[in-house]
DNA sequence: ATTTATTAGGATAAAGTTGTCCTTTATTTT
DNA sequence: AAAATAAAGGACAACTTTATCCTAATAAAT
């Protein structure tokens, strides 16, 4: 009886694009570079849609690809602290979830709002300073240490 | 360079829902029942798809439809404080909002969380709590003094 | 130089969501 | 009773997102 069965936050590619992301920081950490094959297995996502999405995040300088033999996926760690993860999802979903209005409307408008306009602010900003004060280095290293998880 | 423009919280179907229910409660408090057509035109949304989504808004319970000449769309007076946004959005989306895993794990699970489960089941929570406390009453009386639009 | 391993990128298929159209059913008006 | 009006519902079309497959480009290893 139900119509649709939407994400809650993010796209399927960006939920790929988040899990690949902090499975090639946490393999950075220990000096490994990663291949699309080895992401996908780990965070069980389908190979080819994956390489697709680290290729907009590598060409959105979120992570770094290298070609051939030897080659693959891997983040400086320097750049672990300063890739937020509002990085990743406005690189593969863009920027509705920081402008867009809760009802559709054209655009969220303070001065014309929608009805639900006031109490959607709240949450959506809320959302917003999460996804962009978490680091890729804060999420990489909640793994390493086995507290989180990337599949299920 | 984006892959994907998704809404930020819920289905296209689900928004409509909200602003006609929203409407259909505004007209109602004036004592008009209302037809698709003038639903559609007044939210600006397409009328035959709004149409369905009316449908299974009547199936839940949530408007009251009426067939035939004079017939249409209405809410009665006390329903408008017993249905909550929560309703409407369960009715279309289902309850992935209460459930899903941000990172689109199998399920959200705290005892084997995502490396984003702590911070967004904070948000979650609120959204949920949001959506469960604000009644079809609270969001039709803002509309009918003018403070708030459906349209845009 | 050749082979091999890997990402980049294009084309396209599959699935899901959004949107339209037409017929049926119910109910009021004439 | 017949005509008119409105929701219900089925079939399907258009668009978007997700997913696959194949070829090209790049670079290391042999
Ligand atoms: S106008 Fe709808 S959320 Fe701001
Ligand atoms: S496990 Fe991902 S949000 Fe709870």
């Amino acid at each position: 009886m139900i119509l649709n069965e939407i994400p809650l936050m993010f796209s399927k590619a960006c939920e790929y694009g988040i899990r690949a992301t902090v499975y090639i920081a946490l393999q950075s950490l220990e000096g490994r570079r990663v291949i699309v094959n080895e992401i996908a297995k780990e965070i069980d996502s389908p190979i080819a849609f994956t390489a697709k999405i680290l290729q907009q995040l590598s060409k959105s300088k979120v992570i770094h690809s290298v070609k051939g033999p030897t080659g693959g996926f891997e983040i400086e760690r320097n750049n672990m602290n300063t890739v937020k993860l509002s990085m990743i999802v406005h690189a593969i979903d863009g920027d509705d979830i920081y402008v867009g209005c809760g009802l559709g409307l054209k655009e969220c408008n303070a001065s014309r709002p929608c009805p639900l306009h006031d109490k959607f602010i709240d949450i959506r900003n809320d959302l917003r300073s999460m996804l962009e004060n978490t680091s890729l280095y804060e999420l990489a290293t909640g793994l390493e240490v086995g507290l989180t998880y990337l599949k299920r």
